[in-house]
DNA sequence: GCGTGTTTGAGATGTTATAACATATGCCCT
DNA sequence: AGGGCATATGTTATAACATCTCAAACACGC
């Protein structure tokens, strides 16, 4: 009873899209922060899909929309979304993708499909509490816990080459 | 008891140095893989001390040893450390740290000082264990394991302004 | 309307990483 | 010795990712 699997191929992603916009303006006005047409924009061509999505595949994508877009447009938008949490950088593939949650900074497990390409973001309480326990331990002061993890999720590895 | 605090202000770095060095030796000459000159020297840059390090960084240390290193130069070197596992990536820091574990491929946790810029390389069991257990449940293949914790270390944050 | 802080436009620049192709070097086989 | 092969390096160019700077436009409380 983790996060719901909403990156399974036949879910409604419309709802996904319709909730996860409705939830940012809420927070921003509740946050008092503007949620410009631009923001506004860029946060719905991420959560296009559940896939990470490129800041410079953004700026393509965002160009019909508004031909003046340069990459400072789009990292402008990118840092005010991460900042909001709407938005989570993901380093090791230097690019981002949507965040459901409403909490400004929270710990995370994002599992990256190198196959599909889609993150599932998760909160597992029991990896993120032994995390915790051990920096106490070391005595590091965390600033983030995002953990990220490359491999193949489980839909990819069921159509996978059966053998070879 | 887990991995000894060699990134400790005080510590015998050139003992450190010496040790990883002979170890890269004799693993690449198991292996039957050349430490070439070039990689060997890329190697010593990078031990010269335990923060991480930038790849156009090491070129510029390395340009007064090989006038004329590229770009290129600098990442091959790094591809092929890496694959012997001598010396690992740090994704949120597009930089990267000499490894002193002998296995090629291994999990583990990095903590990474924001003021000092020093990586400390940690294999906590409690949180492998948990984070290979979670990923079982959640039906996940990982390819690798590493978790980059990004905050302040102890020595630090002992050395923090008073109050403010 | 006016001042203040926020957002955007525009261009240049900085930083990180790879592609593409040529050349060299060592080694095995004949 | 000479040919073929694999590995390593040299060289040039370019792709991909990210930030800086300065000025103009805008939102919003007064
Ligand atoms: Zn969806
Ligand atoms: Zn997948
Ligand atoms: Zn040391
Ligand atoms: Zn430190």
């Amino acid at each position: 009873m983790n996060t719901p699997d909403t990156t399974a191929p036949s879910h409604d992603h419309q709802q996904c899209v319709k909730q996860a916009l409705a939830t940012a303006e809420h927070l921003c006005t509740q946050r008092g922060v503007q949620l410009t047409a631009i923001r506004h924009q860029v946060l719905e061509l991420i959560w296009e899909s559940h896939k990470a999505v490129k800041a410079y595949e953004l700026l393509e994508r965002f160009k019909p929309l508004k031909s003046a877009a340069k990459p400072t447009t789009i990292y402008r938008a990118l840092d005010f979304l991460i900042a909001q949490g709407l938005v989570h950088r993901v380093e090791s593939l230097n690019a981002f993708i949507g965040c459901r949650c409403s909490n400004r900074h929270h710990d995370q497990l994002l599992l990256i499909c190198k196959l599909c390409q889609e993150v599932e973001e998760r909160t597992p309480a029991g990896v993120l509490d032994a995390l915790t326990q051990e920096l106490e331990q070391a005595g590091f002061t965390a600033h983030n816990k995002a953990i990220e993890i490359r491999g193949i999720c489980h839909r990819c590895a069921g159509q996978a080459v059966p053998e070879k």
